[in-house]
DNA sequence: GGAATTTAGTTTCATTTGAAACCAACTGCA
DNA sequence: TGCAGTTGGTTTCAAATGAAACTAAATTCC
């Protein structure tokens, strides 16, 4: 069924200025990451009607236990109309509060209530286990390795953007 | 600025179930992969007019001379709504044209036109000359773990969201 | 003090997305 | 033949998104 095309076969240059989707660096993560964020997702979206930015505000304040809204963009790469709108959400379903800095009433302290908090630690274990999972079968040298990577491709993609 | 927050220091339990966000990978995926794909649209958004999508539809097509619909969605990982709409709107831009098949008028062919190569054959070396930046500081090894580690991790994931 | 600027966060609005419904063509199979 | 599935692909509709405009508070500078 494959080989019925046309042009059945790779049109290459092969002189070095060939793109096989299948292996760029840049769709290759853009697949992988989609994959997994979304079986994450599944995991928490119907049990507790979670969004994958809400999610993210729960971890970041489930690490550090208050953060104001620019704290939570720093700290999860989305950007601020996406956090004010999680933030909105998570207050309308009681996960969290919002207290507003009296020194500088523009600013608000965001924390989780006691019913996010019993919603994070649900959710936690799911979380870690599906990263588990993912890394079930690489040995602990290519897990430091998967991680000296990332470092490294992250530092590279912020220069990228940023130059 | 960061440590005026009312509780600056991470809330981990330390028995192991901690999530810290900077290190679960999912999120690191996240992260990077967002990173990386704003960077490389920027390069041929304005220039071309072309979405990230479409990009990927000309990359089947430019590696496969045609394909199916179908094929692309295989290809790309795409659903086929998002690569229904890529295809037209490549269409009403001249860069690809749809060839029903005769034996099965259900289906179409795709394949680019003189005008769809020649973006296709500008924007390719910009994507390769990204990746290239990506990759610029780690050696030869390196490169091989990654590509090793993407290709477990990848595996993993599909059977993570098939079961 | 007060006009001009900056900062924190929200709202608006037009576009993008995706799940589900849909349509039209093909394939059993009775 | 004819009707119950399938399959390839598109449309619909409601929700998510993001750039840009906006509000309100704080800060800077004269």
């Amino acid at each position: 069924m494959d080989d019925l095309s046309p042009h059945p076969e790779p049109t290459d240059p092969e002189d070095g200025t060939a793109l096989t989707l299948e292996r760029f660096l840049p769709y290759r993560l853009s697949v992988l990451s989609n994959t997994v964020s979304k079986g994450i997702a599944a995991l928490y979206a119907d049990r507790f009607g979670i969004t994958i930015p809400e999610w993210r505000v729960l971890a970041v304040l489930g690490r550090f236990g208050s953060a104001t809204s620019a704290d939570i963009c720093g700290r999860t790469a989305m950007d601020k109309v996406q956090v004010s709108r999680a933030i909105q959400r998570l207050t309308t379903s009681g996960m969290v509060n919002r207290q507003v800095d009296p020194a500088d009433r523009r600013r608000a302290t965001i924390a989780m209530t006691a019913k996010g908090r019993g919603v994070y630690r649900e959710i936690v274990p799911l979380a870690l286990s599906c990263e588990a999972t993912l890394l079930e079968n690489l040995n602990p040298a290519e897990r430091e390795q998967l991680d000296a990577l990332l470092s490294k491709l992250g530092a590279e993609a912020r220069r990228l953007t940023k130059s």
